[in-house]
DNA sequence: GCATTATAAGTGAACGCTCACTCACAACAA
DNA sequence: TTGTTGTGAGTGAGCGTTCACTTATAATGC
C-alpha cells in the first residue's frame, strides 16, 4: 500500500498557513487541495471533513503544547525560574512556527470552548503556575484569574505587534524583558 | 417618507451581537435579517453588502475611538494622568458596550490591514503616547512598539479574561490595578 | 526471482445545498 | 403623485462532500 503521510504532512503545513492568513471560513478545500498539491478528494483520505482538519489541527497541537508548559512546570521548583522557562517557551515556540502559535493561541478562540480537561490547556497551566506560587508566599495575593491575563496579555500582545510588523523578529529577544515586566507586575 | 433609522439602528446591534458571538462569515443574511425582524431585502435598503456593514461597523466605530483616545491625550499634560485616563477608557467602553469593544478590539483582526490613517487608529494613539512620555524624560526610552504593545496587552487580556468567565464584571473594578501594572513595566 | 492479489492513496467530475444578492411589487409618507 | 422603505420568492455562483475509478505498493504463493 502507499504511504500517504507526507501528503498529510502537507495538508497540515498548508492548511495552518491559509487558515492564519484568511480565517478558517475563508478557505475552500478547493484552495487547500491546489496549494497542496493534491486533489480534492484526497483530503477526504485523511480527514472526515474540513471541519475535522480544523479541530485536529488545533486540539492535537494545543495539547501538545499545555503539555509542554506542564513539563516546565515540573522542572522548575520555584516561581522566577518557573515563569521565566514558560515565557522563553512561548517565544520560542512563535519564532520556530509562527503560524502554528498564531492558529493556536492568536486566532482560534472559536475552537476553545470545546477545550474539555483543564491539564491540556495552556491558560489553565499559567493560571495554576499562578496560584501555587500566591500559596507559596512567592507573589502577592489576588485575583489569580485577573493576574494569569495580565501575564498572558504580557507575552500574547508583543507576538500580535510582531505579526503587524510593530516589533522586530525575533520574539525570543525580549523574552528577558518580557519575564522582568510580569515579576514587576506581580510586584515579586 | 418614511424613517428607517430605526432598522439601521436594530441592524447595528444584531449584526454586532451575531458577529462577535458566532464569527462575520458563520453569520448568515438570513440570520441577521430574522434576529433584526426584517426581511432579507431590507437590508440592502441601508448596506450595499454583507461586507459593507461588517466594514462601515468597524472602521466608523475604531475611528469614534480612537478619536476619543486622542482627546484625552489633549485633556491631561503628563503620562500618568494619560495613562490612567485612556485605561480608564478603555474599560469604561468595554463594559458600556462589550460586543462593539470584542468586534473592534478582540475579534476583528481581519480588518486592520484595511485602516490607513494612523490617527484613527487606537494602537497608534497609545504608542505616540508612549513616544511622548519617553521624549519628555516621563518613562525610561526603549522600542516604542514593544512598550505600547506590553501596555496593549495589560488592558485587553484582562478583557479576554472577561468574556470567558475567568475574570468577574465590570472590567472599571481593575482599571486602577492595570495602570499600576502599567506604570511599574514602564519602570516609572 | 516473478506473477497475483489486496488495499490504501489519489483523482476530479458531479451533486445537493446554502449563500449573498436581486427585483417586481406593496406600503407608506410627503 | 412621487420618492423612500419594506417584502420575500427567486437566482445562480460557489461551497463541502461523494463516488466510481485509477494508480502505486506491500504481501503472498510459486
Amino acid at each position: 500500500m502507499r504511504d500517504g503521510r507526507a501528503t498529510r504532512q502537507k495538508i497540515h503545513q498548508e492548511a495552518l498557513k491559509q487558515f492564519v492568513e484568511k480565517g478558517v471560513a475563508e478557505t475552500t478545500v478547493r484552495d487547500l487541495a491546489h496549494a497542496a498539491g493534491i486533489a480534492e478528494g484526497t483530503l477526504y483520505r485523511h480527514y472526515e471533513s474540513k471541519d475535522s482538519l480544523v479541530w485536529d489541527l488545533f486540539s492535537s497541537n494545543y495539547k501538545v503544547f499545555a503539555q509542554q508548559l506542564t513539563a516546565i512546570q515540573k522542572r522548575h521548583p520555584n516561581f522566577p525560574a518557573r515563569l521565566s522557562a514558560t515565557i522563553s517557551e512561548f517565544c520560542r515556540f512563535f519564532d520556530d512556527d509562527p503560524m502554528l502559535f498564531r492558529f493556536l493561541m492568536l486566532t482560534q478562540h472559536q475552537a476553545l470552548p470545546r477545550v474539555e480537561n483543564d491539564d491540556d490547556n495552556p491558560v489553565e497551566v499559567i493560571q495554576k503556575m499562578i496560584v501555587s506560587a500566591m500559596k507559596r508566599g512567592e507573589i502577592a495575593k489576588r485575583s489569580p484569574g485577573l493576574a494569569a491575563n495580565l501575564l498572558l496579555g504580557l507575552v500574547l500582545q508583543p507576538a500580535v505587534g510582531l505579526v503587524y510588523g510593530r516589533i522586530k523578529p525575533p520574539l525570543s529577544q525580549y523574552a528577558e524583558t518580557i519575564t522582568q515586566a510580569c515579576l514587576r507586575v506581580l510586584k515579586v
